[in-house]
DNA sequence: TCTTGACCTAGAGTAAAGTCTAAGTGCTAT
DNA sequence: ATAGCACTTAGACTTTACTCTAGGTCAAGA
């Protein structure tokens, strides 16, 4: 796959991916004409990453994981406890983030309540 | 209000504080010995301005919608859209959240599946 | 053949939101 | 009266994650 098709599939842009190989957050893309040609690896990778990145990870925090990961199975219990730990902090933007939608709706209300008195 | 107090109240640093100031987020703050001292209309901003920060509004909006308050009643709904607009977003946000929160339980599924059987 | 379009590189620049530095003021407790 | 602490300023620096620039390569279609 071309650095644009992946930059379509995944809608980021080309800039983007070639930055993520910069930083070793993608291993070395295979090139054809000194072109990239992303392999299923490195589209899973990439797949990953944004995933990741969803969920809150910093590239940073993404790339240690990823790290860890290649050290093999004696990491499996650090990379359970990042999980878990990102998992928390998930949980925890969730539930702030439904107390302000809340406080949105309530301020909506508000403003729709000056509106119509406004109006009389 | 000293900068120190209101600073651990929200839980933010003076700094950031000044910041905000500097920036016009915050009216300027009457001093008493050349030091800040909050009233309680600036302790009503800095709240406001948490909210929604915590909405996932940027600075120059709530700015922008802290101008728009000045103008006064004829701005309303002007207002009202900028929330409503920031309602949608925060609910979808909220939706990418939960989802990622299901990947993140499936991910540590696994891992617990194989750090178990690494263990047989 | 020539041009167009997608790609390439290294490295500089950007945006948002702070955060830090240096140098100074001024109350307070010993 | 002197040390220590909280505060002040202007302005430089930092972090994260890109994003853009300039100058170059290469295959394909008109």
């Amino acid at each position: 796959m071309t650095i644009g098709e992946v930059s379509k599939k995944f809608n980021i842009t080309p800039d983007t991916l070639r930055y993520y190989e910069k930083i070793g957050l993608i291993d070395t893309v295979p090139k054809i004409n000194r072109k990239r040609d992303y392999n299923d690896e490195n589209i899973d990778r990439i797949n990953f990453i944004i995933c990741m990145k969803n969920a809150g990870f910093q590239l940073e925090k993404i790339s240690e994981f990823l790290s860890l990961h290649k050290k093999g199975n004696k990491t499996l219990n650090s990379r359970l406890n990042m999980l878990l730990d990102q998992k928390e902090k998930l949980i925890k933007e969730l539930k702030e983030k439904e107390e302000t939608l809340s406080y949105i709706n309530y301020k909506i209300n508000l403003y729709k309540q000056n509106i119509r008195e406004e109006k009389l």
